[in-house]
DNA sequence: TTGACTCAATTACATTTGTAAGTCATCATC
DNA sequence: GATGATGACTTACAAATGTAATTGAGTCAA
């Protein structure tokens, strides 16, 4: 396979909402934008077909409609796509992200709790090496 | 002012450099790229124009050299491009973010340390509302 | 059986992005 | 004072992106 070329903003918008509902048709997708989000259903069909060229998505006839499903995972796109951001913003360092995360964005007590132990886990199981 | 419009990929990275320079000429940006990184010297002139005409960066004239610097402060471009990048990956939520940073990326223990005492800190200073 | 719809497929088109070439002025040097 | 380097400024141009219109076939209800 070709290496995957990058998503855009509004491939990997429409993406979320195709892994979202596991699967879904040109219609369904379309229905599935949040309501502010206000564009044609041609366009709709245009990020999907795109998505199935680049290589993320795998569409297959369910009668005369294409049903449009996850090929790429989520994880491996979410993945790139934050290494990427990580490279572009921060040379590729992880911390200074995590700084300003923590910094710039909110957290509840309860979300605090859970990184920590999140923290934990990681001590614990960075046994290997 | 109009309202900026975002940073293309290779802006930033330009971006990047004036912010780390604090402020510096065509040249010297070009002469920053890094080793890899081979771009033709008009090539750079053109992002530092469109950084400038985008509102991201100041130019003053040191006799025929154009000096840019920064306009809008890092903090700010990073507030927003991370911003945008967790909204289109993660619906705006910061925690399905954090928990990915955690689980697929690296961290020393020193690094570990540095994150519980970030968290300790903004618990400490949660008590604002 | 004729609209009204729905959908696939194709085509379109302006804007943005990545990248650079061309032109003209200036400066330093030979 | 011709020549080479430097840089500003202008222009270029293909590919990617955001967005949609058009066309044509199939389906359903009246």
């Amino acid at each position: 396979m070709p290496p995957r070329t990058g998503l855009s903003k509004a491939e990997l918008e429409i993406a979320r909402i195709v892994w979202q509902l596991k699967g879904a048709s040109v219609r369904q997708v379309f229905e599935s934008l949040p309501s502010g989000r206000d564009i044609d259903f041609s366009t709709v069909q245009t990020y999907l077909r795109r998505l199935e060229e680049k290589g993320y998505l795998n569409v297959r006839l369910d009668g005369r409609n294409r049903v449009y499903s996850p090929k790429v995972k989520p994880q491996t796109v979410i993945r790139e796509t934050v290494s990427e951001m990580v490279d572009l913003l921060f040379g590729g360092e992880t911390m200074p992200l995590m700084k300003h995360l923590v910094e710039e964005r909110q957290f509840s007590s309860n979300d605090i709790h859970q990184l920590r132990e999140l923290l934990d886990r990681l001590e614990a199981g960075s046994d290997e090496q």
